[in-house]
RNA sequence: GGCGACAUAGCCAAGUGGCAAGGCAGCGGUCUGCAAAACCGCUAUCCCCGGUUCGAAUCCGGGUGUCGCCUCCA
């Protein structure tokens, strides 16, 4: 096992990575809340966690991943009130809520392994936990860190000294500042809803030892990854509008169970903007995967520009830097194809180079070192190109950018079926270049590349390909 | 108002004390009927003002600007 550094949210500091029982790092990934189409935001915290996944099992870790899938519980504010995301989904499409989270279950992993995300080891629904949750409940009302109240049980945070460490909050700052709060029976305006009782009519709701109703929506991440992973967690991920309220809540619920700190090392990927400024639904620039497909770019010109920024920075999303994306990783599939059709001898790699990788995906997934790096290996260094291939195809268990199906010619320029029409163009300006009729075969080449194809006059004759990297699925 | 970030070329961005990665776009060249692709080459007073240091994009202070979270949202 190679080192890994990673920077910790906790500590706000890079550490060395010290898994409890190596080679087993237990990670557990904040998942989706099943009741929309994930957005390219929450798509980069995937890719975020993917790649973690991806260096430390490059590293020689057997990795454990759990991810949950959040079906009940989370309501449209975080301050545990508002109507439950699930209901309202519901709601919205006239379906149960199990259809719901049923369907954007499947579409979030398909669009996950459009990305090559890969599947966590894990994947737990929350509804499908719900006594685990019950039994944590009761055992933090035992030791006394919650009460009970009119609408449901509530974590009491004054019993929690160490709340507010993970986002640096003061929770006497806090409540000087804090608007008043809705629920009036609450002692302290951060203490939050473990178990909310519902009415007769709430779609959603089990019973309990407080009556029927339904659990709060830090209390599964809890209860989750603690079943799954244990009492000691080496990492923890997430977005980074989770550290102050959601996180802050898990890491109050686990480590007042366990009795010790719980997560050892959190992560938080910084968000994406979108033209500079915040990403909403309200706003209209949520774009989901779909919405890239119908532009024409294909998922993994997405990953690549989701790569060429480290995690911890803003990332701003705008159309022309995904078109910038889709042009390079075309460029990269399209030289790993040439690589792979030529049959030079090789050799050894450099040292040095394959060195420099690896030190920086483990320098906390320094991505956009690496990226420069495969850069090199395709352009400037002359590396033979067996040895090239060779190089980039392990380097992509890391990138996770299909370099192999590339090499194959399943991806990338020479893959995409070209289209009867153009085809038999192509085949007309052949004849017309024949004949040296330029003018002709010029105006050929115009109607192609309005059509989205570009012809290339080579030794062995006209080549086509389309512009840009698109989805061959669409 | 509270908290937290960031400011590097036209765009997206690496880089946390020692001559400023990479990609996209652009320009020049080789090649081409002309192009394209490919290859070669070119393109940055690192927001401003002070300070520390032999040396700062990098550290410290001040200023300006932008953004995020606290409400949808990773």
């Amino acid at each position: 096992m190679r080192p890994v550094h990673v920077y910790n949210t906790l500590t706000r500091r890079k550490e060395l990575l010290r898994p409890v029982n190596p080679p087993v790092v237990g990670v557990y990934t904040c998942g989706p809340t099943v009741y929309d189409y994930a957005h390219v935001g929450n798509l980069r915290a995937y890719v975020f966690a993917d790649t973690l996944r991806r260096v430390l099992e490059t590293a020689g870790y057997q990795v454990r991943h759990v991810m949950n899938i959040t079906d009940v519980g989370h309501l449209m504010s975080d301050a545990d009130e508002g109507e439950d995301k699930m209901l309202a989904g519901a709601r919205r499409e006239r379906k149960t809520p199990l259809e719901i989270a049923d369907h954007y279950t499947r579409a979030f992993f398909e669009h996950a392994q459009a990305l090559n995300i890969r599947r966590p080891t894990v994947v737990c629904r929350a509804t499908e936990h719900i006594p685990a949750m019950i039994q944590m409940v009761r055992t933090l009302l035992e030791r006394g860190y919650a009460y009970e109240i009119g609408d449901g049980v509530y974590f009491d945070v004054s019993r929690f000294a160490e709340y507010g460490r993970l986002s640096g909050l003061d929770l006497e700052a806090q409540e000087a500042g804090a608007r008043v709060g809705v629920n009036p029976e609450k002692r302290h305006p951060a203490d939050f809803a473990l178990w909310r009782k519902a009415d007769p009519q709430h779609l959603m709701q089990w019973d309990s030892p407080w009556g029927r109703g339904y659990p709060g929506w830090h209390i599964e991440c809890s209860a989750m990854s603690m079943q799954y992973l244990g009492d000691r967690i080496d990492i923890h991920t997430g977005g980074a509008d989770h550290i102050p309220v959601h996180h802050e809540n898990e890491i109050a619920q686990s480590d007042a169970v366990a009795g010790h700190r719980v997560v050892q090392v959190w992560m938080h990927n910084e968000f994406l903007l979108v033209d500079g400024g915040r990403m909403g639904k309200s706003l209209g620039n949520a774009y989901t995967l779909d919405d890239l497909r119908q532009r024409g770019f294909h998922p993994l010109a997405f990953r690549y520009f989701c790569l060429n920024a480290h995690y911890r920075t803003k990332l701003n999303f705008t159309w022309e830097a995904l078109e910038a994306a889709a042009r390079a990783l075309d460029r990269l599939w399209e030289a790993v194809y040439q690589l792979a059709s030529c049959h030079r001898p090789g050799g050894r790699p450099p040292a040095e180079l394959e060195e420099a990788f690896g030190e920086a995906v483990r320098d906390d997934l320094g991505l956009p070192r690496a990226l420069a790096l495969v850069w090199q290996v395709v352009r400037d260094e002359p590396v033979p190109a067996p040895v090239a291939l060779d190089l980039l195809s392990r380097w992509d268990e890391v990138l996770g950018l299909g370099l192999d199906e590339a090499a194959a010619g399943r991806l990338g320029p020479v893959a995409d079926p070209i289209p009867a029409e153009v085809l038999s163009m192509v085949e007309e300006r052949r004849v017309a270049r024949a004949a040296r009729d330029w003018e002709r075969a010029d105006a050929i080449r115009q109607r192609l590349g309005d059509m989205g194809y570009t012809v290339e006059d080579g030794p062995e004759g006209p080549r086509v390909r389309r512009l840009r990297a698109i989805d061959a699925g669409q």
